[in-house]
DNA sequence: ATTTCGTATGAACAATTGTTCATACGTTTT
DNA sequence: AAAACGTATGAACAATTGTTCATACGAAAT
């Protein structure tokens, strides 16, 4: 067993603590799996479409210039997720985001892009 | 071609508005690429074990129980994205947080996470 | 009742991604 | 100089993921 890498004294305490701070392994996984749904230009697209308000699936499809169907399949990560809501009304589905979070996500990490970059 | 799908009239220069607004397609695609970062459990369990300041490879592996080789791996991906940075010391490669982003990006995931379960 | 339209969905495929294994590199120790 | 150590990295593999295609479903229009 290796006993001294970078900490003086009593690492694996430290690294210990470290550990009994952090949420558990389950709560990092749903958080990964979360950010993971921002991950992706399409549903990210998706999602900026919505910032004006709701929009039905064709004229997403439109508007990104995509297929219905992979739209369709995507809104319904994002729906899975929590991130949009749907409203049907006859034939059309209007979709639209579900919480105000995402809005704030989606600037901040544009901000950090454009800090970087 | 099909000229109403939802608006009422003059529905194509509506789209064309919502579209103006946006983005341009490259940032987006930067953006989704960006938070593909925070998208893969390992590397979000990095980011938190970080939190408390820096740490060496070993210590992060030993920390998150997992080999050397696959977190180097991932610390590289969160260089690459200007997550964190590196100062080197000897044989040790201690890795700190590069951004505050980060964490305000963290806690809001968390806090929409423990809003919606 | 049949057709049309908007939407949803399963299967298939290509592309991407995370881990492991082996090994290389640079620094320190002996 | 050689060995030991911490870290980095390329290749290979399995697993995951996004799009396409075909088709199904429900609501409206004919």
């Amino acid at each position: 067993m290796n006993e001294d890498r970078c900490y003086d004294q009593d690492e694996h305490k430290v690294l210990e603590d470290v550990k009994n701070e952090m949420p558990d392994d389950d709560m990092l996984f749903y958080l990964a799996d979360f950010f993971k749904v921002f991950g992706d230009s399409t549903r990210i697209k998706i999602i900026c479409a919505l910032f004006n308000g709701e929009m039905c699936v064709g004229n997403i499809a439109e508007l990104l210039n995509m297929t219905q169907s992979s739209i369709s399949h995507q809104l319904r990560v994002l729906r899975a997720n929590r991130l949009v809501k749907v409203r049907r009304e006859g034939k059309h589905a209007y979709y639209a985001l579900e919480d105000m979070h995402v809005v704030q996500i989606y600037k901040m990490g544009l901000e950090h892009l454009k800090e970087t970059m």
